[in-house]
DNA sequence: CTTGACAGCGTAAACGTTTACGTATATAAT
DNA sequence: ATTATATACGTAAACGTTTACGCTGTCAAG
């Protein structure tokens, strides 16, 4: 059985009051005793429970993750990388991790009232935002901490960390309309993202700006899974007279699964067709060709959202609540030629 | 302020008592009550403070996962999909997730410690065993209930799932041989690591069964990241006459940096050389050329490794406390050729 | 010598649940 | 009628902390 305040009180003969004080280095404690006690808890191995802790100080010192995932997994590399920055983030603050899976749909918010309403952490990180977001509604209606990543439609102000989305498909889409592309396809995420509007915002940007009309069929929209970008691949590159001659996907998953559609359609990524993706996921440097991409710090915005929450939950004003960063075009061979 | 079960009874002038036995549908309670009070729950919000519950009950519903890590991230893809099985199997039993990360070392049992001695959770999942693993000792010592993904050489007895890394690895190098290899480069894991001994074992099983001598040359040891790959292939592709014509690595990450290596040396991987990881994450579909792997089911381990608990927790015997997989050799064109 | 300050400690009330036990009323059995 | 039984509820103790408050003794200042 683990031992308790208790313990260490009856066996130096003193309160459990003065036990907790010495453990805690709390003043009105003579020095003497509080060596005794902290030998006697080293000697019998005390460790505070932490359930009472949390009760008792009305705080979990933990924040939670939950990752909004269609399907059985969350296996999407671009959780892994920003998983890894929140995890290492709140490990130096010595705050546990919680994470959990929902999948977006009615059932959503009750995960969130769960951890919430249960006091189950402090605070929550929220991410994929989309464009009425409920869970950011309901988190600004409880007045519970929260850092998104993301932005929303909502008319609200919350904390957030976001990418310009729509700066980065501009440049992107540039780019390819500088190595001669004409038809160039964009294959989007759910229109219910928030990212999504800026991307084809800046897809559309790019089109306009160079007098390229904007071409309903060479607009697709997926789930973000690699198949779900084989699927958009095989269709698009049976268009016939309209067959794009570059594709670019919303993030990088999608862009590997055209990249798939494309050789079985015996077109030479790189040389036949350009394609290129968006986050810049590590994995993407490895494919072959090498993946262009518009990069986004992942793992360094994990570490930012959950700093920021920190700083909240320490009760300190932020700096900067709301954060937008400029993403970057990585240009790889899988657009490296000129049509 | 969240509402308590003090103050629903309150409202309907009834003991805290009733209320809860109303809420958790206990017998003892008039129909009419019942009603009443979950009508005023519903009404106020009420959502039962986990924390209080966790020290009542003295169970927290919560599973805790720490990745030993290295370094200051954790986005390895093999934990991605590990993650991934334990992340749905937990949220299906209606348990939380605690995830952290702590590099191997002293302080790793503290991280232990931190959780089970604070009673954070109910129970461990332990990967990546190491031959003496001092958390398994650790656990047994405090007859804590845990699940290993992996074997160790402590005599004591526990409840794990295993992947037969000998025969993994003797089924890839005697497909290597078949295909006319003789030298055949391995570069494995640090040593304190189980599977690594597994994994070698198999390697020398292999060579021997066909009278191929060991060269310790081709042995190389690497901390399982693509950088080590890749350090480790610079080195090999120097080394002369006594080139390797395939390298094998314990793990998909080094086999890419391999792969990355042999490019930069001019090999044409799956030509001038064979290389071949273990583990076949996913992403090893889509590299160039598809790299051969051997095939644990990392996701369905996740799982397993998960229910296993889940079952330990709910009192239950286990039908089968340790589990012993075996892995399945998944040939693709990084090894596609004959000599 | 009194007064005040202060160090060192104990008491007890919280935090929000769960649950063993006791009690009152109503119903059924004798 | 009395007794036994069941039902519906309340009381209170527990889970292990933290902390406001109060008490005692010591010592220096007045």
């Amino acid at each position: 059985m683990p031992v308790t305040l208790q313990d260490i009180a009856q066996e130096l003969d003193v309160s459990i009051a003065t036990v907790s004080r010495a453990l805690r280095n709390m003043p009105g404690v003579a020095e003497s005793t509080r060596q005794l006690v902290l030998k006697a808890a080293r000697e019998q191995g005390y460790y505070p429970n932490l359930a009472a802790q949390q009760l008792q100080r009305q705080r979990t010192d933990t924040i939670g993750f939950i990752i909004p995932t269609f399907g059985p997994r969350f296996s999407d590399p671009f959780f892994s990388e920003l998983l890894a920055g929140i995890g290492n983030a709140t490990a130096e603050a010595e705050f546990d991790l919680l994470v959990s899976t929902v999948a977006p749909g009615k059932d959503e918010l009750k995960g969130y009232r769960r951890l919430v309403a249960g006091r189950r952490v402090d605070g929550l990180l929220v991410v994929r935002t989309r464009r009425q977001d409920q869970r950011i509604a309901y988190l600004l209606a409880e007045d519970f901490p929260f850092v998104a990543f993301g932005r929303t439609d909502l008319t609200a102000n919350f904390p957030y960390v976001g990418v310009d989305g729509q700066r980065g498909l501009f440049q992107l889409v540039e780019h390819l309309i500088h190595q001669g592309h004409r038809h160039i396809a964009f294959l989007n995420a759910p229109a219910e993202l928030m990212f999504a509007q800026h991307r084809l915002a800046g897809y559309r940007q790019a089109l306009a700006a160079h007098g390229i009309p904007y071409d309903e069929n060479l607009l697709r929209l997926g789930g973000l899974t690699e198949t779900d970008g084989y699927r958009a691949g095989r269709q698009l590159f049976c268009l016939g007279t309209q067959k794009p001659t570059a594709v670019c996907a919303s993030n990088d998953l999608m862009a590997l699964g055209v990249m798939r559609a494309a050789r079985e359609c015996g077109l030479q990524v790189g040389i036949d067709v350009a394609i290129a993706g968006f986050d810049d996921i590590p994995l993407v440097k490895m494919t072959h060709p090498p993946l262009t991409s518009v990069h986004q710090p992942i793992y360094q915005i994990g570490r930012l959202i959950c700093e920021k929450l920190l700083c909240m939950l320490r009760g300190e004003e932020l700096a900067e609540p709301q954060t937008l960063l400029l993403p970057e075009l990585v240009v790889r061979e899988s657009t490296d030629y000129r049509v």
